[in-house]
RNA sequence: GGGCGCGUAGCUCAGUUGGUCAGAGCACUACGUUGACAUCGUAGGGGUCACAAGUUCGAAUCUUGUCGCGCCCA
């Protein structure tokens, strides 16, 4: 046992540190560890996009809390950690630093400047969340990209198609992204609000008896999509109107008019057009109604020039203006097209009304741009038909905080699309799907077989093909497709058909905690669910904690435009990674969180304070330990034999043993703040305050300490012991440069604080209420003869000539404090005690205890500066 | 429009099942170098617990409504 350094530089113990729990495989999980010890955890693989952000700090540090208090408490943690470096995110990041697009390279080319782009990125998250101290088993990084990755992820497309549950679908009306000009799924829909016009524009009815239908729409550049009318049945017009054909007006073209009971007769004139395809309703008509298909709009988001107007599908009554007009519109993005196509409908006097409205309107989120649904061929997984099954399984999941489960639920309920898991993009796991050119059965979809993945169907062949006869999928995956796989990713197997390691699945699956952020519930948490009732019919894990997010110290959301952005480097090179671990274990599971320099300050200010701490107990340990008087063993124990004997000692050790309960019960719940404050409380208040300055009268010996010192001495090693312990999971570095400066003597010690089954043990700990009343009333005097001296403006070493303790029953000291009276002379510098049953005369000092049960008075001070 | 969360001291937040719950830290003020720590200690000022009504012997806590902020969904 050496001494600890005066002051503690975290600098310089991080990097050492971190070292010595890399080589003593502390992080690792251990397979020979009985199965039902195992706590796995299914870590985000955060999405390499270039930007670290304080929420990664946030979110992975609130996980890596729980994960070191899990393994502390003795359960064998498996806590691995990936890389999201491909799909959409990841092409924008290159696409972005190189000044490039994806779309006009070619794949190969595209697909090697990413791998040369990213790693670097990849990097800075590895050094930070290192430097985090995150506790993850870097034996097992992984990026969702690796071969492995594409092999498992191909395997739950193969065990999806082979179900049922996965399906291409060439002729699907799909959400699309004109700017990345693909397909999305609606999870990666944003809607926004913005300004717009409703415009009444009528509809002639063929053979002009009737007056013209009037419809209301604020998305005029659909008109020449339209391919019927639809109108409630009740609606005042019906009758006249119902089976009759109006006349679209841009191309003249007519079009049915139909009941259709699902229209509401108070919206806009109560009369609709349905279009190919304005939103998901427009969908539903034209399936019910059987419309004809007029599609307006091209993969890049402008007005297509080749419409087959005036074929028989699409007729039209005035060829010449048709071509015209269609002429004109070609090539127009969608909002030029909406004026011009007013200004045409203006010139004919066709625009009958229109209104301001504010409407919410759907964009890609990535992109920002207006989406069009448009028909192309796709590759989904059925999501509308499971519902039920999705919403009972979230349902078996334990949700931390509970509330959020409804975020869920709310969700799955809104479900409108099926999962599109096709992207038109290149740098992603490709689907493993060849298409048959083989005379008699072209366009024949080719599955991938399990022992070829993985595959990538634009270079290899399927067995029994020549490269002629196939075209292979250019499309690549969702990157959700994978994510979505992420416990299978760790398990390497989706199911007992499709399986690298089906023991180790069957013995890790479901994962015990899902760690994320709230903001990805409807994307990660959603899709891993479908991915795991698809697969095996289960949930994925049993339990899901969500954090919050973390906001500028103005309370909004950080965010460039506002120029709060803290960068988490700068972050922990101003405050030291304890501290910032110290603000996010202040936090609560799910509640958005500020990012506030005082709480930063307050962690380090407990980083000082423990270390200081531990420096003073280390003083007389050591030289207990040069005596070899040193012996501790558990408090209990040590109690039970009769070496740590003084009523003040087993006052705290079963305080100590109480706050133990409390933490690890809170823990246990996932209340991992409120573990905190309980530990804090009891550091500062008890331990700090009280214990320490009361103990240091048995802590001046001399020699080889003996009866009370030797129990003091004891007590001091079990209670910083168990700090260290306690806090660890919190502020790692300097627990652990205790632990490791003066805990880990003996040559049977875990290497570090943060081994498993580290975390004190409530069995071992002293009795909890051992001398409370005892200890409780000796603190309440403490504590008044602190401020007699406070009010009476003196220091706290000011001796004190006699301490008067009144009561309403006569008796001695020994009957309110036990055998401690010579404890209670030293820390309040009294040179005699009175008990007695007499008040104090008025004017003497004096403070009541608590419970009034006695009153405390000084005779006089005697303040040795003034003397001198 | 529907739903969820939040609204407690100047700031950041605790307050399990209604009964020492009106608290902590920071900030502020006064005093104090106590053989670990001035990155500290002791004490002080400061709140109609958003607002209103209700239930109750008793409400920050339960119910209902209102307002404000944030988010989710439409």
């Amino acid at each position: 046992m050496k001494p600890l350094p005066k002051k503690y530089d975290s600098k310089a113990c991080e990097a050492a540190l971190r070292a010595r729990w890399a080589e003593s495989d502390t992080f690792v999980w251990d397979p020979a560890a009985p199965p039902d010890s195992d706590y796995v955890i299914d870590t985000p693989p955060p999405t390499v996009s270039g930007a670290l952000h304080v929420g990664h700090v946030y979110s992975y540090t609130q996980a890596d809390i729980m994960a070191r208090y899990m393994r502390m408490s003795g359960r064998n943690v498996l806590y691995p950690i990936g890389w999201d470096n491909n799909g959409l995110p990841t092409e924008r990041l290159v696409e972005k630093v190189r000044k490039v697009r994806g779309g006009a390279m070619a794949r190969e080319d595209f697909v090697a400047l990413c791998k040369e782009v990213i790693p670097p990125y990849e990097q800075q998250f590895r050094d930070l969340f290192d430097r985090l101290a995150l506790s993850v088993d870097w034996s097992r990084e992984y990026q969702t990209i690796s071969d492995e990755s594409r092999s498992v992820s191909q395997m739950s497309f193969l065990d999806l198609y082979r179900k049922g549950l996965l399906e291409r679908r060439p002729e699907e009306p799909t959400l699309w992204d004109p700017v990345d000009r693909t397909a999305i799924a609606q999870a990666e829909v944003k809607e926004i609000e913005r300004e717009g016009r409703l415009n009444y524009i009528p509809f002639e009815i063929e053979g002009g008896d009737v007056e013209p239908a009037v419809i209301a729409t604020t998305r005029p550049e659909l008109i020449g999509a339209c391919g019927g009318l639809m109108i409630h049945p009740r609606h005042p017009r019906a009758g006249e109107l119902i089976g009759r054909r109006a006349i679209s007006p841009l191309y003249t073209v007519p079009v049915g008019i139909h009941a259709e009971d699902t229209v509401d007769p108070d919206k806009g004139t109560g009369i609709v057009m349905c279009c190919t395809f304005g939103d998901v309703t427009d969908i539903r008509w034209y399936r019910a109604h059987n419309l004809p298909l007029r599609p307006v709009m091209g993969r890049d988001g402008r007005m297509r020039a080749d419409l087959p107007i005036g074929s028989q599908d699409w007729p039209t009554l005035d060829m010449d203006s048709a071509r015209s007009t269609l002429a004109a519109l070609a090539g127009m993005k969608a909002a030029s097209a909406r004026e011009a196509i007013l200004d045409i409908l203006a010139s004919k006097d066709l625009i009958l009304k229109q209104e301001a409205t504010r409407q919410m309107i759907p964009v890609a989120e990535r992109s920002g741009a207006p989406l069009e649904i448009i028909i192309t061929p796709q590759w989904f997984i059925r999501t509308l038909d499971f519902k039920d099954q999705i919403l009972e399984k979230g349902r078996r999941i334990t949700w931390r905080p509970d509330y959020m489960r409804q975020r869920f639920e709310t969700w799955v309920e809104g479900l409108k699309w099926d999962w599109c898991i096709s992207r038109q993009r290149h740098f992603g796991v490709p689907l493993p799907v060849w298409y048959s050119k083989r005379p008699g059965e072209e366009g024949k979809v080719i599955i991938a077989s399990i022992n070829e993945l993985p595959v990538d169907p634009t270079i290899d062949v399927p067995a029994g093909y020549e490269a002629h006869e196939v075209d292979g999928e250019r499309d690549v995956m969702d990157t959700w497709a994978t994510s979505s796989v992420s416990p299978q990713l760790n398990t390497r197997s989706i199911n007992e058909a499709f399986a690298l390691d089906l023991d180790t699945h069957k013995r890790q699956f479901p994962m015990a905690l899902r760690p994320q952020a709230h903001e990805i519930i409807r994307t990660w948490a959603f899709y891993t669910i479908v991915k795991a009732l698809h697969h095996e019919n289960k949930i994925p894990w049993t339990d899901i904690a969500i954090s919050g997010w973390c906001l500028a110290s103005d309370g909004t959301k950080m965010s460039k435009s506002r120029g709060n952005v803290i960068k988490p480097g700068k972050l922990l090179d101003e405050y030291g990674t304890d501290p910032v671990r110290y603000w996010t274990g202040a936090s609560r599971l799910g509640q958005d969180t500020v990012l506030s320099p005082n709480t930063l300050k307050q962690g380090k200010r407990l980083v000082t304070k423990l270390w200081n701490a531990a420096r003073l107990a280390g003083m007389s340990l050591e030289i207990a330990h040069a005596h070899n008087a040193l012996s501790p063993t558990t408090p209990k124990s040590d109690i039970e034999t009769g070496v740590i004997s003084h009523p003040l000692d087993q006052w705290l050790l079963g305080a100590l043993s109480e706050t133990i309960d409390k933490a690890s019960r809170s823990f246990e719940n996932y209340e991992y703040a409120a573990a905190l404050r309980e530990i804090e409380e009891f550091f500062w208040r008890t331990y700090c305050d009280n214990y320490l300055e009361t103990v240091k009268r048995r802590t001046r010996f001399e020699g080889e300490p003996k009866g009370e010192d030797l129990s003091a001495v004891h007590t001091l090693w079990h209670a910083t012991n168990a700090l260290v312990r306690l806090f660890a999971p919190f502020i790692p570095y300097v627990t652990d440069t205790i632990y490791q400066g003066m805990l880990n003597g003996g040559q049977d010690r875990p290497a570090t604080v943060h081994a498993r089954g580290m975390w004190p043990r409530v069995r071992d700990q002293a009795r909890a209420g051992a001398f409370k009343a005892e200890g409780d009333a000796f603190m309440q005097i403490l504590s008044a003869v602190r401020r007699i001296k406070s009010e009476a403006q003196v220091s706290m070493k000011t001796k004190v000539g006699a301490l008067t303790i009144a009561m309403e029953e006569k008796g001695c000291v020994a009957d309110l404090v036990g055998a401690t009276e010579k404890d209670l002379k030293a820390v309040t510098n009294v040179s005699t005690i009175v008990c007695t049953t007499v008040s104090p005369p008025d004017g003497a000092p004096s403070v009541r205890s608590q419970e009034g049960r006695f009153i405390v008075s000084v005779e006089r001070l005697i303040n040795d500066s003034v003397r001198g």
